[in-house]
RNA sequence: GCGGCAUUGGCGGAAUUGGUAGACGCGCCAGACUUAGGAUCUGGUUCCGAGAGGAGUGAAAGUUCGAGUCUUUUAUGCCGCACCA
C-alpha cells in the first residue's frame, strides 16, 4: 500500500486482466458474423484433446501465435473466424472409466470446462460461440452422415472423383447380364469391393493391451503410440476408408499448399508413390499332373526395375499371398504350412526386431519371358503382402534385400551392370551401363528402364504401372468412447440408419470393458437396434471427429447440413491452420481425403482444407536437479550446490534428484519452499555457492545461494518439470506469459521452458506502462516519430512473416528510444498501443483507454508506416579497403552514388589507406558501404 | 539405408536482398539509491591483448571487392520414413 503512495500508477496486470476479459466477453467483442462485406480470414488452431492434466506452458504456444495473427488480421479490415473446440472422444477418459466406473463423458466434460477456463485467462480472442465438442451429438450427426456418404460413394478411377454408387448400380444393370442374376446379398458384396467406406476382411493392427484396432498411423514399431503396447497382425472383418484410392491427389494437391517443405515431405513419404511395371510370369508346377488350370497359372509382380528381368534367378511370394496355395507343390506342403504357421506366430515387432533371412521353396518355377528360363519361387516374409501384388521378381544383383537371400540359399547371382562388384554386396545404384540384358546391352539404366517399360507395353507381358506405399485407413475401434456407426445388419450384410434418424446417439452401458464373450463394449447396451436389426458394436477411431471439425465452425449451430452452402461459400477453407507436426501422417491426411470427398459430392467449395499451415516447435521441459552427498559419512540430507560438483571432494560422490522447477528461480533453490516440498527434504542441509555450508551458519534463508543444475527433458509429472499458465499468470500476468512464450526464439522451432528471463518481458512491460501515466497532448517530433514508424514497420512485417519472436526486441528498443526522449504525447502512445495489441492484448486495451479513446483496440486500424518519417539527414558509409572496415565516411543523405565516389577519394584518410596503390574498383551500394578495390 | 532441418558468446537467440556479426533478453561485473535486496536505476560484458591491434558464426575448400548467408566436401545433433521390390 506504501508504494502505491509513491507510484500512482503501478502496473496491477491483474485488476487489469480481469476487467477487460470481462469487458469483451459481455460485450461480445470476438464474435463473428457470417455476413459481412469484409474479406473474410479463418485462422484455426488444432483442437486440443482434454486431458486429466489440464493445459502446461506448451500447448498455448500455437494458439498465441494464431491469436496475434488473427488482431492483427481483424486490425487490418478483415472479417476474422478464430474459433475453438474440442477432440473429446478418446481412449484416455475411457480407460479413466474402465478403471474407477465414471462415466468418460462427465470427466470429458470437467476437463473441458478447466481448459476453457485456463485458455480464457490467456486472452485469446476465440468466438466461444462457436465452440465444438466431437463428442456432441449434435456434431457426430454430421460425422455420421459423411459416413453414410461414403458408404454410397465410389471412386471412379476415370475421373478420379467419388461419384454416388447408384451411378454404378445403374451402370452394371445396363451393360452387366451379370448383376441381375445376382441375388441381393450377393449384389451387396460385389458392391462392397467399391464403396468408399467399405467392409472387409483385413490384416489389421491388433492391441491385444488396448483390446482394439489401431490405424497405421497409430502404431510405431510394432508398439501402439498411445501407452507403447505390443501390436500383432490379425484378420478381421472391419469398416476401412478407401483412402488410398485419393492416393495421387493428395499427392499432387501438395504442390497447391503453403505448407512447409519438411511436412509435405513426410507426406510425400507416407503415400510413397512409386513409378514402374507389373509382369505376368507363367508358373511352371513341377511333377504335377498338367491340368487346365495349371497350365494358364501365372502370376503377376510389381517392379520398378523392369531393366533388370535378365538378372532373375528366383521369385518370392509374401506368406500370405493368394498365390501360395497354388503354387505348393505337394511335396514342398508340409514345410510350406509349417514355415507359414511360425510367421503368422511372429508378432511384427519381433519381425522388424529380427530380420535374419528366412525363407521356403515352393517346388513351382517361373518362366522368365525374356530368357524362357526356369526360375524358383520361394515364400519368404521380407516380401509383404500389402504392397504391389504381394510377389516380386529377385534380382540379386542389384537389389540388397534379394542378395542376402540368394547369398542364404546358394541361388544364382548375375551381375547386369558393366563395372559392378556383386562379389560382396548388391549394387542398389541406378547407373551404368546394362551387360548380360540382351537387347538392353550398352544402355545407360536409365534408357533400359524406359525401353524395357515400351517392350512389356508392346508385347504385353505387362504395363506400366503406378503403386502407393499409402493403404486404406482401418475405421473401426473395439471401444465405447466414440461415435457410433450409423449401420445395421440384415442377414449378415450392413445397411445404413436413414438420413433423418440421425444421429445415433452413444448408448449408455452397464460395463465399459468388452462383453464376457469378447464382444465391443456397445454389446453391453441394451437394445442397441435399429428398426429391430443389430446395430454395429465398434464405434470410430479418433480421427472420424477431427477430419471436417473446420467446416462445422463456418456453421456451427445448423441442425440441416454440414455446413451451409451461404457459409462455406463465404469462408471456403482455412487460410492458416497451425499445429504440431505430429499429425502430419495421420489428422493432416484423413482431413485432406475428408475434405476431397466432400468436394467430389458438391459438398465443399474447395479441393484443399487448408491452404497455409505452420507447425510450432514443441515446448520441452527444463528439469532442475538439487545434488544430494552420498560420499563418506553422508547422512542422506545433504545437497552440493552445482557449482562445487566438479570439485574433488564431491566429484563422483553427489546424486542428481529432479526437483520441482517451481521452487527453483533462476537455477537457485528456494530453500524454505525445499524443505517444505517433501518430508524426505525437511531436514535438508546445503553447501552453498561460496563454499559455505548451512549446518555451520544455521543458515535458514536469504542471500546464501544454492544453485541448481539443469537438462532438457519431456515436459512431464515425473520429472516435476511441468509449469502450468495458470501460476505464470497468477505471477507475471496473461500479457508477460503471451510475450515471453513468443520471446523464447522462432515459432517453429522446439524450445525449453525456460523462466529465466521472464523478468526482463515483465520488467519492459513496467517500464512501459509507467509512459502512459501523464500523457500529453502535443505534436510529436520528428525523432519520436521516427521510432515510432520504425516500429510500425517491422512489427507489420514480423507479424507478416510469422517472425513474432523478433518483435519484442523492436519493441523494448522503441519503448527505450521514447522513454529517452521523454516522450509522452498521446499521438505516439495511441498508435504503441494499437501495434502491441496482438502480442498483449489486455495492456494494450488499457493503455488505449489511457489514451482516451472509448472503443475497444481491436477495432482500431493498423497504423501505417510512413517511410518518410525514416529518413534521416545524414548517411554513413563505412569505408572498406579489400573489403575490410577501415573508417567511416559521413555525408547528407540523398547524396548521389558518384557524389559519394568523389568526395570519399578526397578524404584524407583514404589517402592514408590506399598509401600509395592503385585503385582497381570503387564498389558504392547507395545508403550501405563504399568499397574500395586496389589493385 | 533414404529424405528433411539445424550448428553463431556463459545461456536463449538477432542479423529480412551477399554489405559494420553478436540486436534484444537472461546471467555476470561495476556503480547509484538503500538498515536490507530475489526491488529499482545507470554503465560495461564475443575471445586474445595493458594498449594499438588481432582473431572470430561446427571443420575444410571454393565463388566474390565483400560470405553467418551462395557452392562442394565433411563432422555432429534433431525429426520423418524404413524389408515398399
Amino acid at each position: 500500500m506504501h508504494a502505491n503512495l509513491f507510484l500512482s500508477m503501478e502496473y496491477n496486470f491483474s485488476d487489469i486482466e480481469k476487467k477487460w476479459q470481462k469487458a469483451w466477453d459481455e460485450n461480445g467483442v470476438y464474435t463473428v458474423s457470417n455476413e459481412s462485406d469484409k474479406p473474410h480470414y479463418y485462422v484455426l488452431d488444432m483442437f486440443p484433446y482434454p486431458s486429466g492434466a489440464g493445459l502446461h506452458v506448451g500447448h498455448p504456444l500455437g494458439y498465441i501465435a494464431s491469436d496475434i495473427y488473427s488482431r492483427y488480421k481483424r486490425q487490418k479490415g478483415f472479417n476474422v473466424l478464430h474459433p475453438m473446440g474440442f477432440d473429446s472422444y478418446g481412449l484416455p477418459a475411457e480407460q479413466y472409466a474402465i478403471q474407477t466406473g465414471q462415466h468418460p463423458e462427465k470427466t470429458t466434460f470437467e476437463n473441458i470446462d478447466r481448459y476453457i477456463s485456463q485458455l480464457k485467462k490467456i486472452g485469446f480472442c476465440y468466438d466461444w460461440s462457436r465452440e465444438i465438442r466431437t463428442c456432441d451429438p449434435k456434431y457426430y450427426h454430421w460425422t455420421q452422415w459423411a459416413f453414410v456418404q461414403m458408404f454410397n460413394s465410389y471412386f471412379d478411377p476415370k475421373t478420379q472423383k467419388a461419384q454416388p454408387i447408384s451411378k454404378l448400380i445403374a451402370e452394371w444393370e445396363a451393360n452387366d447380364p451379370k448383376w441381375a442374376t445376382l441375388s441381393e446379398k450377393e449384389q451387396q458384396e460385389r458392391l462392397m469391393n467399391y464403396r468408399i467406406a467399405y467392409l472387409a476382411d483385413t490384416k489389421v493392427n491388433w492391441c491385444p493391451a488396448l483390446g482394439t484396432v489401431l490405424a497405421n498411423d497409430e502404431v510405431s514399431e510394432g508398439l501402439s503410440v498411445r501407452g507403447g503396447f505390443p501390436v500383432e497382425q490379425r484378420v478381421m472383418r472391419q469398416w476401412c476408408l478407401r483412402v488410398s484410392a485419393y492416393a495421387g491427389r493428395l499427392l499432387e494437391g501438395l504442390d497447391r499448399l503453403d505448407w512447409t517443405d519438411s511436412l509435405k515431405e513426410t507426406q510425400r513419404n507416407w503415400i510413397g508413390r512409386s513409378e514402374g511395371a507389373e509382369m505376368v510370369f507363367k508358373v511352371q508346377r513341377d511333377k504335377v499332373p498338367s491340368t487346365k488350370e495349371n497350365e494358364e497359372l501365372s502370376m503377376t509382380i510389381f517392379t520398378t526395375r523392369a531393366d533388370t528381368v535378365f538378372g532373375v534367378t528366383f521369385m518370392v511370394l509374401a506368406p500370405e499371398s493368394e498365390y501360395v496355395a497354388k503354387v505348393v507343390t505337394p511335396e514342398h506342403k508340409e514345410e510350406v504350412d509349417a514355415y507359414l504357421a511360425r510367421c503368422k506366430n511372429r508378432t511384427e515387432r519381433e519381425r522388424i526386431a529380427d530380420r535374419k533371412v528366412t525363407g521356403v521353396f515352393t517346388g513351382s518355377y517361373a518362366i522368365n519371358p525374356l530368357t524362357q528360363g526356369e526360375i524358383p519361387i520361394y515364400i519368404s516374409d521380407y516380401v509383404l503382402a500389402g504392397y504391389g501384388t504381394g510377389a516380386i521378381m529377385a534380382v540379386p544383383a542389384h537389389d540388397s534385400r534379394d542378395y542376402a537371400f540368394a547369398r542364404h540359399f546358394n541361388l544364382p547371382i548375375i551381375p547386369l551392370i558393366e563395372g559392378a562388384d556383386v562379389s560382396e554386396q548388391s549394387f542398389d545404384a541406378k547407373e551404368g551401363k546394362m551387360i548380360n540384358s540382351g537387347f538392353l546391352n550398352g544402355m545407360e539404366v536409365k534408357d533400359a528402364i524406359q525401353a524395357m517399360k515400351e517392350y512389356i507395353t508392346n508385347t504385353g507381358i505387362g504395363r506400366v504401372k503406378v503403386n502407393y506405399r499409402l493403404r486404406d485407413a482401418i475405421f473401426s475401434r473395439q471401444r465405447y468412447w466414440g461415435e457410433p456407426f450409423p449401420i445395421y445388419y440384415k442377414d449378415g450384410m450392413p445397411y445404413t440408419v436413414d438420413e433423418q434418424d440421425l444421429p445415433i446417439t452413444l448408448p449408455e452401458v452397464s460395463d465399459f470393458k468388452p462383453t464376457s464373450d469378447g464382444r465391443p463394449p456397445l454389446g453391453n447396451a441394451k437394445d442397441w437396434t435399429y428398426k429391430g436389426y443389430p446395430l454395429e458394436l465398434c464405434t470410430m477411431p479418433g480421427f472420424a471427429g477431427s477430419s471436417a471439425y473446420y467446416l462445422r465452425y463456418m456453421d456451427p449451430h445448423n441442425d440441416q447440413t454440414l455446413v451451409s452452402k451461404q457459409a462455406n461459400d463465404y469462408w471456403r477453407q482455412v487460410d492458416l491452420y497451425l499445429g504440431g507436426s505430429e499429425h502430419a501422417t495421420g489428422h493432416l491426411i484423413y482431413s485432406r481425403f475428408w475434405n476431397k470427398f466432400l468436394y467430389d459430392l458438391g459438398y465443399v467449395c474447395e479441393d484443399e482444407p487448408f491452404k497455409k499451415l505452420i507447425n510450432q516447435g514443441m515446448i520441452q521441459g527444463r528439469s532442475n536437479f538439487v545434488y544430494r552427498y552420498i560420499g563418506e559419512g553422508a547422512t542422506g540430507n545433504l545437497y552440493i550446490s552445482y557449482n562445487l560438483i566438479e570439485n574433488p571432494e564431491y566429484k563422483d560422490k553427489v546424486q542428481p534428484i529432479h526437483v520441482n522447477v517451481n521452487i527453483v528461480n533462476n537455477d537457485v533453490l528456494d530453500i524454505n519452499a525445499f524443505r517444505a516440498w517433501m518430508p524426505e527434504f525437511k531436514n535438508a542441509e546445503f553447501v552453498f555457492a561460496d563454499g559455505t555450508s548451512s549446518e555451520l551458519t544455521g543458515y535458514t534463508a536469504g542471500p546464501k545461494q544454492y544453485i541448481c543444475g539443469w537438462a532438457v527433458e519431456k515436459m512431464s509429472k515425473s520429472m516435476f518439470n511441468v509449469v502450468n499458465p495458470d501460476d505464470v499468470i497468477a505471477k507475471f500476468g496473461a500479457d508477460t506469459l503471451r510475450l515471453y512464450e513468443m520471446f523464447l526464439g522462432p515459432l517453429e522451432m522446439s524450445k525449453p521452458w525456460d523462466t529465466n528471463g521472464i523478468d526482463g518481458v515483465h520488467r519492459f512491460l513496467k517500464r512501459l506502462w509507467n509512459m502512459y501515466e501523464h500523457i500529453e497532448e502535443a505534436e510529436p517530433t520528428k525523432e519520436e516519430l521516427r521510432s515510432l514508424h520504425k516500429l510500425i514497420k517491422k512489427i507489420t512485417w514480423d507479424i507478416e512473416n510469422f517472425s513474432f519472436n523478433t518483435s519484442i526486441p523492436a519493441f523494448m528498443i522503441a519503448q527505450n528510444e521514447l522513454s529517452a526522449l521523454k516522450c509522452n504525447k498521446r499521438a505516439v502512445l495511441e498508435q504503441i498501443a494499437v501495434l502491441m495489441a496482438p502480442y498483449a492484448p489486455h495492456i494494450a486495451e488499457e493503455m488505449w483507454h489511457q489514451c482516451g479513446n472509448n472503443s475497444f483496440v481491436i477495432d482500431a486500424a493498423w497504423p501505417e508506416c510512413n517511410e518518410a518519417y525514416l529518413v534521416e539527414d545524414t548517411q554513413k558509409y563505412p569505408v572498406q579497403f579489400n573489403g575490410k572496415v577501415r573508417y567511416t565516411f559521413e555525408c547528407p543523405k540523398d547524396t548521389p552514388k558518384e557524389e559519394v565516389e568523389k568526395l570519399v577519394l578526397a578524404h584524407e584518410d583514404t589517402a592514408k589507406y590506399l598509401n600509395g596503390a592503385a585503385i582497381k574498383k570503387i564498389i558504392v551500394v547507395p545508403g550501405r558501404i563504399v568499397n574500395i578495390v586496389m589493385g
